[in-house]
DNA sequence: CTACGATTGTTATGTTCTTCACATTGCTCC
DNA sequence: GGAGCAATGTGAAGAACATAACAATCGTAG
């Protein structure tokens, strides 16, 4: 197949854990694996990996499964992840701090190129090589450095304010560190993480 | 309803989102709210709110809605976390620091009571009110605690082998911030905190 | 005290996602 | 070079999930 039609969400959601798991083959110099190696891998069936690749083409061979390396960048280049991506970054407190020295955005292509923050007291520190700006620069910086991907870390009650403001400055993918569900204009993709909610949902399965 | 048969693990995961926006509610000192505005708040169909909660028993008035603190009291109820939960960290470099140090936790009935590293320069260092134990110490010292959460922030390479000790010590829920699949036994939850890989989610719908 | 508007809980319907199963293809070994 | 094994890609079947729609109920206002 290899169809323009609209791929399922889950789908596209399943590409990065693909990745991450060819990476770790490319690491340990395996050539070629399966559907059912990648599966067993995974926790997934093979026939679901199997499906999901066959949305973008046909990307394996029979009796002889996939090329590791050759599936890895075909996956990277449809997630649009075979380049380097400019991001801003609002809110540099504790968790943003971390956020700016987590090592594992360049690792996989994400550059942040921008912070912002409102507290007149960390605006013009230095992180790195670069230097915290105020809230009232981020359009223009945004918009000059043509970023289009940001990270949200102020407190709940400022997130929604921030969204808007990227967004109006041409952000249109947001990754939101903030513990609320932001609203958006269609068009506009936001993904959350909130690491107190994923255990929320295992002790619901934890005997009492 | 409210039927004990299981309950669709997708409707446990969106639980914690309900709580989140019922917690902002009560910070706004609502008293009631109704399925229409909780699922406008969230971007929920309003029959996927009533659905979800009809698996766990009758919370709402017609006419009426829901009354907000109750609500929050009972999904507190349903996922457990009307408690404190004890869990232990494994690995304490840059990532592990900040998730030591990471407010959301305790804010939300998460307290981490146990550290741990595989580095003798880090072993004895203290962070907050707890000292960084040896690897050699974990299976003792988490079945002396009773912990059954644990985080896990090593690198990729050792994720699965920290995990493997943890689930043998005892721990049955796993927050793995490590970019692997891990391989666990049936009773044994996982989770994943992935930043880079729901950016890689976004950027596929990304303009080239 | 009755009529009306609002909102739930739930059953029925529709859609999406996953698995099954197999024809097809490629490789290897004798 | 042909037989046998292995693994893909896919259409059809099945399962899970989401939406629609409505009877039942509650509160309120006249």
């Amino acid at each position: 197949m290899g169809a323009r039609a609209s791929i399922p969400d889950i789908v596209i959601g399943r590409l990065p854990i693909y990745l991450r798991a060819l990476d770790r083959m490319i690491q340990e110099e395996k050539d070629y694996t399966s559907s059912h190696e990648l599966g067993e891998r995974l926790g997934i069936s093979s026939a679901q990996i199997r499906k999901d690749l066959s949305h973008f083409g046909e990307f394996g061979k029979q009796g002889t499964g996939y090329n590791v390396q050759f599936l890895y960048e075909q996956i990277r280049h449809i997630l649009k992840v075979d380049r380097e991506w400019l991001m801003a970054l609002v809110g540099v407190g504790d968790l943003g701090h971390a956020i700016a020295d987590y090592r594992g955005f360049k690792a996989r292509g994400f550059r942040i190129v921008a912070l912002f923050d409102a507290d007149p007291v960390k605006v013009g520190e230095r992180i790195g090589d670069l230097t915290i700006l105020p809230m009232e620069q981020l359009s223009a910086e945004i918009r000059h450095l043509g970023i289009r991907i940001a990270m949200i870390a102020v407190p709940a009650a400022e997130a929604q304010a921030v969204a808007d403001r990227l967004i109006e400055a041409g952000v249109t993918a947001l990754l939101n560190y903030a513990p609320i569900t932001l609203a958006v204009p269609v068009g506009v993709r936001v993904q959350y993480i909130d690491p107190a909610a994923h255990l929320q949902h295992m002790t619901y399965y934890l005997a009492p």
